[in-house]
Order: C-alpha cells, then structure tokens, then sequence
DNA sequence: CCTTGAATAGTCCATATTGACTATTCTAAA
DNA sequence: TTTAGAATAGTCAATATGGACTATTCAAGG
C-alpha cells in the first residue's frame, strides 16, 4: 500500500512524531495524497506493532505527549521493496468523472454543457496554481516531479474538456432543432381555432 | 460518492439483481471503477434503506433466490443530484506513482530507470489495448468517452515517463562520474605497494 | 488580566472496503 | 457418467478510512 510506503519513506529521512508527519503531509503533500489523520496514527501503531518503526514517548513542557516514530532496519528493508514495487508498477487509475460521462445522455446537451464549463473553469483555476509551484521549484527536485506531473495530466484534462464540450455543442444544436421540430409538429396537430387562441 | 451514482446509473438503465450488476461492472465497466461485490452488495442494501431502490426477491429453478433491484421515484432524484455534481466538480486526483518518485533519490538512478522502464512497458502495453477499444467503439457512445479519456490519461503518462526517463540518464551519468572520481581518489590514498598488488 | 482563536497532539465511533469463503448449478470432456 | 472447472449469487469477518470530537498551550488584542 502507497500510504505505508509514504509513511516510511519519510521516517527514513527524519524521525517524527505522529502529528509532524500528519501536518507535513496535509501542508507540504497535498499534492501527493490526502492521507488523513486518523487512518496515519492507525498505520503508525500497525508499523510498530510490525516491527518496522520504534515509538518512543516524551513530552516537551506540558504539552500532551508526543510518540516519536523512528525507522528500524526491519522498516527500511519494507521501504525498498515498496518502493522498488511503486516504480516499476503501472497500476490501472480510474477517474470519477469517467462515471458522470457515462450517463452523459440522460441528460440534454445544453445543462450538461453549462456544468462541464464550471468543471473547465476549476481545472483552469487548479492549473494555474500548479504552474506557479512549476516555476517556482527546481527541476530535479522531488516536489518539481510531483507538480510536473500534475501539471500535465491537467493539461490533458483541459484538452479533453474542450474535446468533449465541442461534441455536447453539436449533439445541443441537434437537439434543438429536434425539439423545433417537434414544437412545429404538435402545433400543426392542434385544430385551427386553438392555435389562433394561442397567438 | 460515485460509487452510488454509478449504481443509481445502471438500475436507471434497467432493473437489475445484485449478481448482474456485479458482473456488469467487473467486465463490461472495468476501465470505470473497481467497486468489488462486497462493498455493491453493503451499497445495494445502504440504497434500499434510504428508499432510493426497492428489493424483490425471486428465484429461478432451484438456484439462490436473486434480489432484483429497481429504482425509485427518490432513487431517480438522488441520481439527478448526483449526476449533477459529479459533471460540475473537479475533485482533485492523486497519482499512486507520486509517491515513488518522492524517493526516488533514496536510490541509484540505475535502478531506479531500470525500474520505470518496467512501468513504461506496462503502460504501453495498456495503451495497445485501449487503443483497439477505441478504433471499435463509436465516437459518441459513452464507452468511447471513458476509453478516450484513458488514452489521453496514458499518452500523458508516457510522455511523462520519457521526460523522467531522460532527466534519470543524465543523472545516471553524473553518478557514474561521481563514483569513478572517487574510486581513483581512494586508491590514490592507499599505498602504492598495496595498489600493485591488486594490479 | 482575560478572552478568543489558532496551533498542537491525538482519539472515538461509524462507515466503507475487501480477501476469503459458502453453496449451488451448469457444461464439457474423459 | 462422473467429475473437474466455470458461472451464479451472495456472505463474513477483518481492515481501512474519515467526520467530529477532546484537551491542552500559545499569542495577541481589548
């Protein structure tokens, strides 16, 4: 599991108690996963129980105590292997938004336009924020290769969602003269006299 | 949660018992999501709670009873909402792949190259086939968008790797010098007797 | 000096997910 | 014809996850 190999990954470099580790991941990774506290300090206490990290427990003034995670050689070996896993694995990636297309047609065109465009716009937004961290980081370091990466398959979102808007706005013209159609149709079946009512 | 819409999606479609769907989306729904039996049984029984399917038992022959499932009135709204949000929003993805490359210092870029060249095949491999998928289905099914979108997803992975790929060679290079350097360093620290022998 | 809000450090309980299992029926080959 | 394996239909127990909570300390303003 990627979470473990995270957790030990960062042990390695540095020794930590829980909540450093748990406000270095939501502040510093944010990008990398959204690891939450509670599901940290349940791996933390399966690693040690494991065998992989050793705990020990101090207190600094009379703050509530804090359990220092270090690393053991047991914890280092697991680290390797799953980090020599993690990159020769192409695991299958699954997208939610893969789930809403496939209901695309329950849908008409037009309101499926209008909400894939906020969609568009938070993409827009989201990758105008990486490109910042783009430039501002150093190609080679470990936080470039996690935005760049980022960065392009937002990119690729972004092609993907004009691709797609592209289609819905021919399948809604389609659609729309469909719907004239058959407004002209139900007019032509209504007697005479109704119509005139109506005008 | 989108696993609800995607149930809430296909019993839209058509009445469906839990063994159906199931299989339905193990095959025909595997690029989409990897919803396991278990979690769409705890999710089918969750959804006839909340009021949003009804349940009626059946048996065909002499094999298990099936419960086939349909959708409500409720079912149908929730669907709607869901379906809604799931076009708008534009939650943010994490790459499993990430992590590794956090540490990808942690070890000698010969390896590690070795190691994503593995990753590179597999998802040449995967492209191959969402290619034919593509090449067969209509533009405009919603398969297509799915199949697609994953290619697009993996062509980016690709071009992502060959660009990592590249950088790891340069550093490769840079590591063999480092190493040489100090190899010719360290024998000139030992005393010429020793290092003859060694010749 | 007191209070309010952020930071620190972690826990509890409810929910979601899954590997492994049960149990029956069909199918096709030995 | 019997028997091994695939398909059908689902369950159980164990694990992972996360929203909401506790409890203390610090810093700054009124």
């Amino acid at each position: 599991m990627d979470h473990t190999l995270l957790v030990l990954g960062l042990l390695k470099l540095e020794e930590m108690h829980g909540y450093q580790l748990s406000d270095l991941i939501d502040k510093r990774l944010k990008y990398l996963t959204d690891l939450k506290k509670p599901t940290l300090y349940h791996l933390l206490g399966k690693l040690e129980q494991a065998g992989a990290v050793t705990q020990s427990v101090s207190r600094a003034g009379n703050r509530p105590e804090r359990r220092t995670y270090r690393l053991t050689a047991v914890g280092e070996k697991q680290f390797r292997a799953l980090l020599r896993q993690n990159l020769q694995d192409a695991p299958a990636a699954y997208f939610n938004d893969d789930i809403g297309l496939l209901f695309l047609s329950e849908m008409p065109a037009a309101e499926a336009r209008a909400l894939l465009e906020q969609k568009r716009a938070a993409v827009d937004a989201r990758l105008a924020e990486i490109a910042q961290g783009v430039a501002a980081h150093d190609a080679n370091s470990p936080a470039y290769y996690t935005l760049r990466h980022h960065q392009l398959h937002l990119l690729t979102e972004q092609t993907w969602l004009a691709e797609l808007l592209a289609q819905l706005k021919k399948r809604a013209v389609r659609e729309d003269i469909l719907a004239c159609l058959a407004a002209i149709e139900s007019a032509a079946a209504v007697p005479a006299k109704t119509r005139r009512r109506k005008i």
